[in-house]
RNA sequence: UCCUCCAUAGCUCAGUUGGUUAGAGCAUCUGACUGUUAAUCAGAGGGUCCCUGGUUCAAGUCCAGGUGGGGGAGCCA
């Protein structure tokens, strides 16, 4: 019988690890924890002197400093606490001795739960370059940096979503497969189930696409704007938050083939009340993120200081992440015409001294150039442009009254450039129509587009967002496929 | 798609006018030390110099083509 107490002692041990639950770090870092017993689980960062380890569990960016007696602690254990590998710790939080953390762990009891390969695990404790990391997608969460940018990415987009619920505003599932080809935004994925390696033909040689899983040709949506319309045209005031796809051959920083966008649309509303819309919510949302993501943002600064510092001065920003966005939020937005902005384009000094490669003159379209220089030394702040030709917009863009221009909007800002675009929607059926027939597309296409006009239309407008855009805008990374999981680009779809 | 730069140890990078056995820091391993903060100190191991071809007595180095990556442009969000 007496062989059986041992047993029943570890039974119990184990019964009590697994009713203790897992505290969060990002709870345990104030002096208010002192004397808690709790149980710890997370990524092993560094082990320092045999006896301290920087313990993460993704909860927050710092990590929790375990203390283990380094004595009673079997070397075999001690051996496998290796950068990367998954352990629980049970103890209790101490006022640390050392600097650097306000509390620490002292730790009664060590489980290793998965081994990190020292040899073989790539990402040490050092600086990695974000190309190395990007080959490392899957791990790269595990570092400071990329922890901070998806927690902020988090944010921004419970941002979004809680700035539209008070407005008001209802989220509309607009599909992702589309069977409209006739938006215009840009070249689409095509979705079929067809054996491509014997594709059914019609009688003219051509691929019979009636034969296809939804009958006629399908496509990877590239924007959800024309079905939130029809939303918009019901609900009063709509938005899109969804993935959306753009088969372009983009090699740019600036640029995935799929990415997330925010598409508000509002029923009687014109252009100026969308601008108005457009600085209401950008400004809203970096409030929420400078008030909730203090810690995240402040180790971004510094990474992006760092990172400048390897760049000459005038290719730097002269002022700090968290100073530029706080500005953003405090200055109202600069408003200019697209015909002012080529007058102050061509008595600009790079103009005056042939400085633009590409023309300024009305009509063209603004070069990434042009725009730099009108948001980082004209206006140094965002810019909205606005009334654009009507030749180099889409066709769902609204005429203006002087025949020339529609009633576009793009709001510019330092560093990434055009982060919203919108427009008031053309509401009149017969102009419409005729920019339909200018744009070749068929009306047949877009029936249940133009319906709505024909049915209770109303002057409205909306613009779009790209959500990447902004988290880069936000987090200061230079590059979008830092700030997606997993980005998909042209030649690439790891992972 | 275009322009441009780059590719050497696990990572970040040196490598001279083409010349003997290709180096450093970090990481890893071994040992020492032990309240550390990307710990420190000593030692060790670690290379298809991206691939293919060419020039040459000799190529990491020069040339051509390819592949991969960065930056910029176009397109756009």
């Amino acid at each position: 019988m007496l062989q059986f107490v041992p047993f029943l002692c570890i039974l119990i041990t184990r019964t009590i690890s697994r009713i203790m639950q897992r505290e969060r770090i990002v709870n345990l870092r104030d002096e208010a924890q002192v004397g808690r017993k709790v149980l710890v689980q997370g990524w092993v960062r560094t082990f320092r002197n045999d006896q301290f380890i920087a313990l993460n569990d993704g909860s927050c960016l710092s990590s929790l400093q375990l203390v283990i007696d380094r004595e009673a602690t079997d070397d075999a254990v001690k051996k496998r606490i290796t950068t990367g590998a998954a352990i629980a710790a049970k103890g209790v939080i101490e006022a640390s001795q050392g600097r650097g953390q306000v509390t620490e762990l002292k730790v009664t009891d060590l489980e290793i739960l998965g081994d990190a390969d020292p040899e073989l695990f790539p990402i040490q404790m050092k600086r990695h370059t974000m190309e190395f990391l990007r080959e490392k997608a899957h791990l790269r969460f595990r570092t400071s940096t990329f922890g901070a940018v998806f927690r902020v990415r988090h944010a921004l987009n419970f941002a979004v979503h809680k700035f539209f619920t008070d407005e008001g505003f209802f989220q509309i599932h607009t599909p992702i497969i589309t069977g409209s080809d006739a938006e215009g935004a840009g070249e689409m994925f095509q979705v079929t189930t067809l054996d491509l390696n014997n594709v059914p033909k019609a009688e003219d040689g051509s691929i019979d696409f009636a034969e296809d899983f939804f009958g006629k040709t399908a496509n990877l949506t590239v924007s959800g704007q024309l079905e939130a319309e029809l939303g918009a045209m019901a609900l009063g005031q709509v938005y899109t938050f969804g993935p959306t796809f753009r088969a372009e051959n983009s090699n740019t920083s600036r640029h995935l083939a799929e990415f997330w966008m925010i598409e508000p649309e509002v029923a009687f509303a014109d252009l100026a009340s969308n601008m108005k819309l457009a600085e209401d919510c950008l400004k809203s949302i970096l409030r929420y993120v400078l008030a909730s993501c203090d810690e995240d943002l402040e180790f971004l600064e510094n990474r992006e200081i760092q990172a400048e510092k390897q760049l000459p001065q005038d290719q730097r920003h002269d002022a700090p992440l968290r100073a530029r966005l706080q500005a953003v939020v405090d200055t109202p937005f600069q408003h200019v015409t697209y015909t002012e902005a080529i007058d102050l384009l061509q008595c600009s000094k790079p103009y005056k001294k042939k400085k633009f490669k590409y023309p300024v003159e009305w009509g063209v379209d603004l070069q990434s150039e042009h725009e730099r220089w009108l948001v980082e030394k004209h206006f140094n702040g965002p810019v909205i442009i606005t009334d654009y030709p009507a030749s180099i917009k889409a066709f769902y863009m609204r005429q203006n009254d002087d025949g020339k221009t529609v009633a576009a909007m793009d709001v510019l800002v330092p560093g990434i450039g055009e982060i919203i675009g919108g427009s008031q929607r053309e509401e009149r059926l017969d102009r419409l129509q005729a920019k339909c027939a200018e744009f070749n597309i068929p009306e047949d296409h877009v029936w249940w587009y133009l319906d709505t006009r024909r049915f209770g239309s109303a002057v409205h407008s909306g613009f779009g967002m790209g959500f990447e855009r902004l988290v880069m805008y936000v987090t200061g990374m230079t590059n979008i496929r830092d700030v997606i999981p997993f980005p998909r680009t042209p030649q690439n779809a790891e992972f």
